[in-house]
DNA sequence: CTGTACACGTGATCC
DNA sequence: TGGATCACGTGTACA
């Protein structure tokens, strides 16, 4: 196909000359530009993207969509609680914010609570630098999606979210569970309430 | 950059005319093979072909992933019917919002502003998992303190907040060093805007 | 003859 | 310095 190669001199046609290309020209740069936005496109949907090439892109995609497939099929196969619940032990991997820090003066408010399909979660302590950075790891370790969720940092550390379940944890997971777990988290010790 | 015109005949690098591009030329060669082949697997894994175009192959590519999202969303809230018709009602205060907005491709938005000592971060894209989290994790990493912050997750991923520097090593940072960081971290490849 | 779409070789650019 | 990747303009085949 490629190698069509052999022949040397054919050039019937030289009909050219003048004033033919700008036209193929522009309409092969438009060409590439939409090649390369749905280039973008591509990699802006995929989460894991190894490189910028385009060949990665590509590939990238290609693995995350056999993801996606294998997913769904675990899915519609796995009736129901297969899961464990492992990732509770990724949560304290985080960057261990020392206990002895807990600050004693006011009764932190953590508060969980479930309506419907979601969980609002709803903090209220001393701020601390990192804070919110590892309170949204545990959140997300949790298997937690944030949907909604205000924050303010003026003089305490106040956070109330609105999250569903990323995974099929809510059977697992209790309310107690997450307000410890973001307790602890936040650096205090012992139990919260 | 197309139009760099100038330069008519200089050739300053003659350094070919032997050996040389033959190198460059196979090198070339190996790699449209390598993209052609990634084009050809991805077509060959996506059931929808519409046309054999490069463009249309991607194109499709695209919307088969957002399909597989959309149907790994519904399968898992199936998983709970229960809820549904607290849900029904919920959603019944809200019927202005539209149901179908699956397919609207919209350019991300970030932008990143000085007033005063603080600042100003807004961002809406695409939702993708991990986002929140790479977010506020490059936001403390830049040495931002996140003083305020509004989030809503539920079709697109937007954030709004107001920061202040909590290092002093970091002031050279300009605004564009952090849109283009916070660009990069939601995935995104090139710069913005 | 008019577009559209692809492969090709080459110069530029970035580690 | 090279090796790898990209954008570019062009030739050409197919509708």
């Amino acid at each position: 196909m490629a190698i069509s190669a052999n022949v040397g001199e054919k050039k019937n046609k030289v009909r050219k000359l003048e004033g033919q290309p700008s036209k193929n020209l522009m309409a092969e740069r438009r060409r590439r530009k939409r090649l390369n936005d749905r280039l973008s496109m591509l990699r802006s949907i995929v989460p894991k993207i190894s490189k910028m090439d385009r060949t990665s892109i590509l590939g990238d995609a290609i693995d995350y969509m056999k993801e996606l497939l294998e997913k769904i099929h675990t899915l519609r196969e796995d009736d129901n609680v297969k899961d464990e619940i492992k990732d509770i032990k990724f949560v304290g991997n985080f960057k261990e914010l020392k206990p002895n820090e807990a600050l004693v003066k006011k009764p932190p408010k953590f508060e969980v609570e479930r309506r419907n399909v979601d969980t609002r979660i709803e903090i209220c302590c001393a701020a601390k630098p990192g804070l919110l950075l590892s309170t949204v790891s545990t959140l997300e370790a949790l298997g937690l999606d944030v949907q909604q969720c205000v924050i303010s940092c003026f003089s305490d550390f106040s956070l109330q979210a609105s999250c569903s379940e990323a995974r099929e944890h809510r059977t697992i997971l209790s309310c107690e569970d997450v307000k410890q777990t973001l307790f602890k988290t936040a650096g205090y010790g012992g139990r919260c309430l």
